[in-house]
RNA sequence: GGUCUGGUAGUUCAGUUGGUUAGAAUACAUGCCUGUCACGCAUGGGGUCGCGGGUUCGAGUCCCGUCCAGACCGCCA
């Protein structure tokens, strides 16, 4: 028997008992007379002890022949300490060996196995399988587990049945990048991995499955972020029979149980907003509402004076820094450098600084006496000790900066804090985006997104103002759901696939199948989905998914540890009818 | 496809205006240490300064190219 306890689980009520122990070797303190071993597993960590008194001359050398990550198995007596630890939660006992058996011994780890490692991201990636020893990185996939676990116990309760579906399917050209895999069977044909289960969701509705959920692996092939892996995890839901709020409320459902179950933390019902007032109030549709510094439209309070910048705009607008006249001038500068580099490309930055003795005193004082000063500081609810930093220009791109500007100073300011959620619903997303490289629609969540009920005669008239009957889910500024009332009606389908500039071949070929089942009595259905490993990262207290995911990508879509992608053999592409070169 | 930052000991980093033998911490090895737990002390080994080219009397340092990593923009229905 390799163990009789584990390592974390020794405690004063053992004291005196003979234990069996195997783990990992965590570290060696070896006083000579005195050998200390921390001995590690999953569970936790309980120190062995060694001495000249009690131990076998034999026994201690072998103890101070150890290395960090030997796996050893010991047995002993379970003894009080003469000295405790009250920092962990063994440190009141420790084990006198009487027996010690290397299982295998180990070279030394390229990092050290601890919560604050010395290794850096790449050669922690390289060695996953040791990082993943580390404290940190396995809580959180123990994290990860625990909410799988929350969520099928939550879907399931509430009569959603988990159903698979293929991975191996249909290419269709509409949004991301496809992953292809070559059929060999089907000379010069290839299969797509699902970008995600979409169609089959639906086709389940019409099977008359009612509540279906799965936790499913995604892939897309585009370019990655911190936040985006090219094969990620999402909770994949849909019903039938039910409107939007049906939706809403049954997956606000879930992640409340989620946040009450797993952080015990309990969270409001969710506040809804358009996507339109997201745009207006915060620039993004994925607004972090942890804190304030709401845009505020300040063209009639500025563009009544000389001031050509502002008054050629198409939109002025600011937000106003509770007590951020505290910023020095050199802060600022560097605010306005970071907005004039590329990534952002503002032109520059006008401040507004509300001081103490009621005196405004602005970047643009040249155009604006106190009185128009007092004006903008007042448009934006600002007092003494504010200061008002106000970008202009295209609404687009004016409303993009400042977003990016709202988050920097937030992120600086310490407001953008871990351990505080604010998720929201937003709803009513447009049903098309224009594109203006391809001259033609694109659908903004998918081409099955309904109209909204009353909308629908639009879709002829006016497809760019169509409001789609779609909500996302955010969480202190990122996506972590989205989803939409489904088109169940074939000729709706239909009219949607013209506006995409969809012939009817096209469509026909591509969604047939989808169509043809519509034909067979489809049911009202919508659905969602949830990003897994954001929502996990998010609990977790992190916005990298990377720690969250066991065996994540790099930054180019490489797996580092088992050097993937990598080439196949010539033999492999003349079975499959690949030609290598191009 | 693009922008920015970085690449120096096993690891994390410092390295000034281009100038003698490239440093620190940690890890590792050896020894000492009568209760350690970030143990302590002493000694020691450890370097293709990512790679290639250029400028220079002289390059870790400057220039060009390239590779790798990270963050971001485009992209991500």
């Amino acid at each position: 028997m390799y163990r009789t306890h584990n390592c974390g689980e020794i405690r004063k009520s053992e004291i005196g008992k003979q234990v069996v122990l195997s783990g990992w070797v965590q570290k060696l303190r070896d006083k000579g007379f005195m050998v200390w071993v921390d001995l590690r597993d999953r569970y936790g960590i309980s120190q062995l002890i060694f001495d000249e008194q009690r131990t076998s001359k034999g026994l201690l050398n072998q103890a101070k022949s150890l290395g960090r990550e030997f796996v050893i198995q010991v047995s002993g007596e379970v003894i009080e300490r003469v000295s405790k630890n009250q920092n962990i939660a063994t440190g009141d006992v420790e084990i006198l060996v009487k027996d010690l058996e290397i299982l295998n011994s180990s070279t030394t780890p390229p990092f050290t196995i601890e919560d604050n490692t010395d290794g850096g991201e790449e050669l922690r990636m390289k060695y996953r399988y040791l990082d993943i020893r580390r404290e940190p990185i396995k809580n959180n996939l123990i994290l990860r587990h625990e909410i799988t676990q929350q969520v099928r116990k939550y879907l399931s309760d509430n009569s959603f049945i988990e159903v698979e579906t293929p991975c191996l399917i249909k290419s269709t050209p509409e949004g991301a990048r496809d992953f292809i895999v070559p059929s060999r069977i089907n000379e010069g044909e290839f299969y797509a991995l699902p970008q995600s289960p979409q169609t089959f969701k639906q086709l389940l509705m019409v099977a008359g499955l009612d509540k279906y959920f799965q936790i499913v692996k995604c892939f897309r092939d585009e370019d990655l972020r911190a936040d985006r892996q090219p094969e990620f995890t999402q909770i994949d839901c849909e019903m039938a029979f039910v409107e939007q709020d049906d939706i809403l409320k049954t997956f606000e459902g879930l992640i409340i149980d989620i946040f009450k179950k797993i952080k015990n933390i309990n969270i409001d019902p969710f506040p809804k907003m358009t996507y339109d007032q997201a745009i207006e109030r915060y620039g993004t549709d994925k607004p972090d509402t942890r804190f304030g510094m709401e845009f505020v439209e300040l063209n009639d309070v500025s563009q009544h004076k000389d001031f050509n910048v502002f008054n050629s705009a198409e939109l002025v607008v600011g937000i106003s820094i509770t007590g951020g006249n505290s910023m020095t001038r050199k802060e600022i500068d560097k605010y306005i450098e970071w907005l004039k580099t590329p990534q952002i490309g503002a032109m520059g930055m006008v401040y507004i600084r509300c001081n103490d003795d009621g005196v405004y005193k602005s970047s643009v004082d040249k155009f604006y006496d106190q009185s128009d000063l007092k004006n903008i500081a007042d448009k934006t609810n600002s007092t003494k000790g504010d200061i008002i930093m106000v970008l202009s220009g295209d609404k687009d791109i004016v409303r993009t900066q400042l977003s990016a500007l709202r988050l920097e100073i937030a992120k600086n300011l310490g407001l953008r804090n871990s351990e505080e959620y604010a998720p929201l619903w937003v709803i009513d997303f447009p049903l098309l985006s224009w594109n203006e490289d391809e001259k033609k629609f694109h659908a903004m969540h998918h081409p099955f997104t309904s109209p909204k009920p009353d909308q629908i005669d639009l879709l002829k008239k006016d497809p760019g103002s169509v409001k789609a009957n779609a909500y996302d889910l955010v969480i202190n500024g990122n996506e972590i759901g989205g989803g939409s009332i489904r088109i169940h009606n074939k000729n709706i389908q239909q009219e949607m696939f013209n506006c995409l500039g969809f012939t009817k071949n096209e469509a026909e070929e591509q969604f047939g199948f989808l169509m043809n089942a519509f034909k067979y009595g489809a049911p009202p259905h919508g659905g969602i989905a949830f990003g897994l490993d954001r929502l996990v990262a998010i609990l977790g207290g992190s916005e990298t998914i990377r720690d969250f995911i066991a065996f994540p990508k790099n930054n180019s879509g490489r797996d580092i540890m088992i050097d993937s992608p990598s080439k196949i053999s010539k033999e492999q592409l003349k079975e499959l009818k690949l030609k290598q070169d191009l």
